[in-house]
DNA sequence: CCGAATCCGCAGTGATACTG
DNA sequence: CAGTATCACTGCGGATTCGG
């Protein structure tokens, strides 16, 4: 298990060294949402070997960024989590997801998932702290089977998967066509189109399009732009 | 030259289909200095095979992240540039860099080199932008064969490598021992300890440690911690 | 079922030599 | 100077198997 480093003392080149081997980095990021079990990830990760995934999962918990223990008694098992280390490292995916998120195709291509994780990560990324000073409020939204939250106290956000830690000011629910995936353009548009189910305080309809979606989606949603060109050229 | 892909439909996932094979990143650090000839990419990058270097410059480039063109008279020959959507991902390797920087070790392992290009991002990383709030100024850095600018306009701020585009307001002269890296961390503690050179406004030397040196390299200068454990832990 | 280890074929990588 | 060519190597992808 030797490490090949980049002889550079250089932040950067340093990060490389710990997260930059494939699927590293998917892996730290679904994570970041939970502790998850070895299937857990497994699934999340398509076409993953299975190989890989423990390979990777012991680089990363001997570098220090993951931590492994046993579950406590109701589902047992083995459960991976980051430690602070690795959720230091949240700054700097949510940069680069939100760069690549700019440069997503409109549309999925055939085949692929959306993992759950991506989603609130897309959700940390494009939360305006600026729109959201000094509010306080929690979201629970529900996509085909997928259910998160976002909770914002004084205008700080935490977002993860699963039901919200308190009870949800706001539960939305958001039913795609099937075979579409629930992701967080989709979403946007939904609500924006009327076609979620909303149960609480429904003015926070609007405070949560407010805060989450940027005006460059609303342009995209409302312009019309041609299908491939639109976000391909890297303005975000 | 077809492109494994991750299967997601996730900004991070599509961001490391494009950048996130060895020597990507670092290749677009170094073109985020200035453009660069193909021989100051292979010298800055040690290690890296020269088939390596074209194969990542020409998927960078069909990527749309890098341009190729011809250098205008002085010189001749081949530049590589960043396109917009190259250098739109700033701030996605500043977060990185940022990250790695806490997990270096003290000091360079035997054989490290120094690219100039990591030292301008890390000016860029440690920037403290409320305290350089309404400054104006230039600092123009030397050290060892280096040379590095940093710009503050208002206080936003302006890095690169080579000599700074109008006249600096304080030139920076830092003559490390030989053998000695002219790391950001051995200038940093140069100037406090006064073993730099200084011409023109001398009180921008505060300044300059005011804006560009963060509380914790403080501590961590003051404190004499243990050379191994002190920032092997992730606590930034 | 969960959490892997093992084996194989191949694509991506590294070192060197060579060329327009 | 700016690459291409060659070849050995290793990390990765895919499948199967194996122990709690």
């Amino acid at each position: 298990m030797k490490r090949r480093d980049f002889g550079q003392y250089c932040g950067l080149a340093r990060a490389l060294e710990l997260v930059g081997e494939r699927w590293a980095l998917l892996i730290i990021r679904d994570l970041a949402g939970r502790p998850q079990r070895y299937t857990d990830l497994f699934e999340g990760l398509p076409g993953i070997p299975t190989n890989m995934l423990s390979t990777r999962l012991k680089e990363l918990e001997q570098a220090g960024l993951v931590e492994r223990r046993i579950a406590p008694a109701p589902q047992r098992g083995v459960l991976y989590d980051l430690t602070p280390a690795g959720h230091s490292l949240e700054p700097a995916i949510i940069a680069l997801g939100r760069w690549g998120a700019g440069l997503l195709d409109a549309k999925p291509r055939p085949g692929d998932v959306l993992p759950p994780a991506s989603v609130t990560m897309t959700l940390r990324a494009v939360f305006d702290a600026e729109a959201a000073a000094g509010l306080t409020a929690t979201w629970e939204i529900h996509a085909a089977d997928m259910v998160l939250y976002a909770a914002v106290t004084d205008g700080r956000l935490e977002a993860g998967v699963g039901p919200a830690p308190v009870d949800p000011d706001l539960v939305i629910t958001f039913e795609p066509e099937p075979d579409d995936l629930p992701s967080y353009r989709s979403l946007i548009r939904a609500i924006k189109c009327g076609l979620v189910k909303v149960e609480g305080r429904r003015t926070l309809l609007d405070t949560f399009l407010r805060v989450f979606a940027p005006p460059q989606d609303a342009q995209v949603e409302t312009s019309r732009t041609p299908p491939m060109g639109a976000t391909a050229d890297g303005t975000v």
